[in-house]
DNA sequence: TGTATTTATGTTTTT
DNA sequence: CATAAATACA
């Protein structure tokens, strides 16, 4: 039942649809919305929309279909490719990043960029703060790289630019940090780079500036749709609603209940404006739930109901009324891992397929018990982490070899690499060619190149930096090979592949990931034919965490709640679920925290789940090498009762007899005070700076005569109240 | 002057 | 607990 397009006919696109669905897709022209909820067919909807476009007012060619990760991006194009085939190679299916990426490619001249400009991650993002900071001649003990990335970061999510900053500061902090801001945009744009959030920013003011490119853009998509709008950012915002100005022909979808990044700029409001935004705007709710059983769902609707900032919605599903939810509780995160573990286990062996199976935490720390229990017990697993590989110091290596090549402007990458593997080029002879560029309003490359005619460089340190210039000069050839023949030369004569040998012996770790990484570009050769070292390159630095996830290959999948966000699995456990840690607050009164998006969060991992659930939580848990006493989250007590089942395997454990001790605090305890002297047995007498009580346990400072102070955890640190007679007798010792 | 070892410090979530 | 800066050593 195909058309000669390969696109087919209406029956087929609306064969299987409900009402409601069927209407959002045969809307085509003006403004949409669709609020659809967790589970409710959205991406079905969108398939069919596209698709139904593509046959009835206009072609693949003019569709553009914008999502959150690369990976829904390429699941919505092969769903399109299976129902539509050709139309969905035809349509432009990408992030709002890869395509402002492609569009800044495009038209760098207008935008105002070089054409050689790279991406910096956000591992650039900081230092380059860190520089700016530097530069602007402040002190990093105020202003700490982090802080200062975030501060920028929000800036530019929010559409404000250097001088705007500098425009609206209003107090000698702000137009500090508008200082550091212009340090910082112009250390980027000397090193030919742009952040994350240039892409958006820059692409939407070149769209804002430059009415002939709008025009193009609009002609060319004439329908455009967007999908999880409930995280669109001002930037984002701007830019979708400039391509579609004229045509309003805009489609949104999404679910006010499932925004889990307004840390990170988006907007709720965006998508809770709409119908104001854009008169006549059709709107179509979905509600029926096909994913998950009845007691799922009513669990998570009636934690989502708690939120008072909320647009009335009610799930309903007509799937099985299933299992209970389990609330499982443990002594500690082993026991709550090894419980897991023991549980798949069993399934695997009853024959149940482990892809089917997920787990999902608020902090990628929390991965590390669940990895080491499910290593123990010979649990298959992949933690969805794209982002964490590259991070690694090998990969990051490698890739700034790369990077260099296609830009030499790059700084960063040029700091890290001149003496990786060491090749005695030390901090001195890169500060004296650092500094001897500067003084000429030069760039540091140029002398790395000719060290001969930095003045301050000893002959030895001139003939080293030349042999590397040789090397990068060897390695420009690199940048014409295939992705993969272009990483073997460049880790072979680097001398990248001689120093991992050696220290294969003692941790192959590296060598395995760098091969690994090998073979990521001849997978991506193999899909892009032709495909050049550069565009292996923009490929990999727009990629993402679930971006890297496999699937039906019978592994466990391990990851953030937020990474999770549009995927769905029949099994499902949620751990950490203590006050703190989901709601996540670094400290009481924290100014971040926002605890209606904690529970967005929650609910948004409740709703991945089909088949089964369980949410974990444990009565001690180590945070930063401590074990700390934890209370169950308070989103726990806010689930009906009737679809609850709490499973309690307190003191099941092998080790659990630990637990006596773990509460023996000393017996004077009560008179311990701020001010009062303590004991250490390493480190001597101390006085409390302060002292406050956590759970079963006692945290406290103390300052040494020595000046050093320590922060040190009850019972587990040696330290005993001394009283003053002690202290005297003490001192008849000396 | 470069490198290895120790010591201090600081931490969500991600395109 | 992990990484980055400060120090000791070669």
């Amino acid at each position: 039942m195909f058309t000669a397009s390969g696109i087919p006919n209406t029956d087929e696109l609306f064969s299987d649809l409900t009402d409601d669905q069927a209407q959002a897709v045969r809307h085509t022209d003006g403004p949409l919305l669709v609020l659809a909820g967790a589970g409710c067919g959205k991406t079905r909807v969108i398939t069919r929309r596209a698709l139904n476009l593509a046959r009835t007012v206009t072609s693949p060619h003019n569709i553009l279909a914008i999502t959150f990760t690369n990976k829904a991006a390429s699941e919505m194009r092969e769903r399109i490719m299976v129902l539509g085939g050709r139309a969905g190679s035809e349509m432009t299916v990408c992030t709002f990043h890869s395509l402002c990426y492609r569009l800044l490619r495009i038209h760098h001249e207008r935008a105002g960029l070089p054409d050689d400009f790279t991406v910096f991650d956000s591992a650039d993002q900081r230092k380059i703060a860190k520089a700016a900071v530097a530069r602007a001649h402040l002190s990093a003990e105020n202003w700490s790289p982090a802080r200062v990335q975030s501060l920028i970061s929000n800036a530019k999510n929010s559409m404000v630019t250097a001088s705007i900053y500098a425009e609206q500061a209003v107090d000698w902090s702000e137009r500090t940090v508008a200082k550091v801001y212009e340090a910082y945009e112009a250390i980027l744009s000397e090193q030919h780079g742009v952040d994350f959030d240039d892409l958006l920013l820059k692409m939407a003011l070149l769209l804002k500036q430059d009415e002939d490119l709008r025009q193009c853009l609009e002609r060319r998509y004439s329908h455009v749709l967007i999908d999880e709008y409930q995280d669109t950012n001002s930037a984002q915002y701007l830019i979708a609603h400039l391509i579609t100005e004229q045509n309003k022909n805009i489609c949104a979808t999404g679910d006010p209940d499932q925004s889990i990044y307004g840390w990170r700029g988006a907007d709720i409001g965006n998508i809770l404006r709409f119908e104001e935004d854009h008169a006549g705007a059709q709107v179509v709710r979905l509600e029926r739930n096909y994913r998950s059983t009845q007691r799922i769902l009513s669990a998570a609707s009636a934690l989502i109901e708690h939120n008072q900032q909320r647009k009335e919605k009610t799930l309903w599903t007509k799937n099985d009324e299933g299992a209970r939810v389990r609330v499982l509780l443990t002594d500690d995160a082993g026991e709550e891992s090894s419980t897991i573990a023991d549980e798949l286990a069993a399934r695997r062996d009853r024959g149940e397929d482990l892809s089917d199976v997920a787990v999902f935490y608020r902090l990628n720390s929390l991965s590390r018990a669940v990895e080491e229990a499910f290593l123990k017990t010979g649990i298959a697993y992949q933690v969805a982490r794209g982002v964490e590989f590259y991070n690694r110091k090998e990969i990051k290596d490698v890739l700034a070899y790369v990077r260099l090549l296609i830009n030499v402007h790059d700084e960063v990458s040029l700091t890290r690499i001149i003496n990786t593997p060491t090749r005695g080029i030390g901090k001195t002879t890169i500060d004296r060619i650092i500094a001897h560029a500067r003084s000429l309003e030069k760039e540091m490359f140029e002398f790395v190149f000719e060290p001969q005619s930095v003045p301050t460089l000893k002959r030895a340190a001139v003939a080293k930096v030349a042999a590397f210039a040789t090397l990068l000069g060897g390695l420009r050839h690199a940048i014409d090979e295939s992705p993969s023949t272009a990483l073997a030369r460049i880790i072979s004569e680097s001398g990248l592949q001689a120093d991992m040998n050696k220290l294969a012996e003692v941790d192959s770790d590296p060598l395995d990931n760098v091969n690994e990484l090998i073979n990521a570009a001849t997978a991506f050769e193999q899909e892009h034919s032709e495909a050049t070292l550069r565009d292996w390159m923009e490929y990999t630095s727009l990629l993402g965490d679930v971006d890297s996830i496999e699937e039906g290959d019978g592994r466990v999948t391990l990851m953030t709640l937020h990474a999770a966000k549009g995927l769905e699995f029949p099994v499902v456990y949620m751990i950490g679920l203590e006050d703190g840690l989901l709601p996540f607050q670094r400290e009481p009164g924290d100014p971040t925290y926002d605890e209606e998006e904690e529970r967005r969060l929650c609910f948004v991992g409740m709703t991945r789940a089909k088949r089964e659930l369980t949410l974990s939580h444990c009565d001690y848990r180590m945070v930063r090498g401590v074990s700390e006493r934890k209370t169950k989250s308070a989103f726990l007590d806010e689930l009906p009762a009737g679809e609850i089942e709490k499973v309690d395997l307190i003191g099941e454990g092998a080790d659990s007899s630990r637990r006596g001790w773990l509460d023996d605090l000393p017996d004077d305890i009560e008179e311990w005070a701020q001010g009062s002297l303590v004991r250490h047995d390493e480190r001597g007498i101390g006085r409390i700076v302060w002292i406050r009580r956590n759970g079963a346990q006692v945290h406290l400072e103390v300052q040494f005569q020595t000046g050093a102070s320590r922060t040190f955890v009850l019972p587990f640190a040696d330290l005993q109240l001394v009283d003053f007679d002690e202290i005297s007798e003490g001192a008849f010792d000396f």
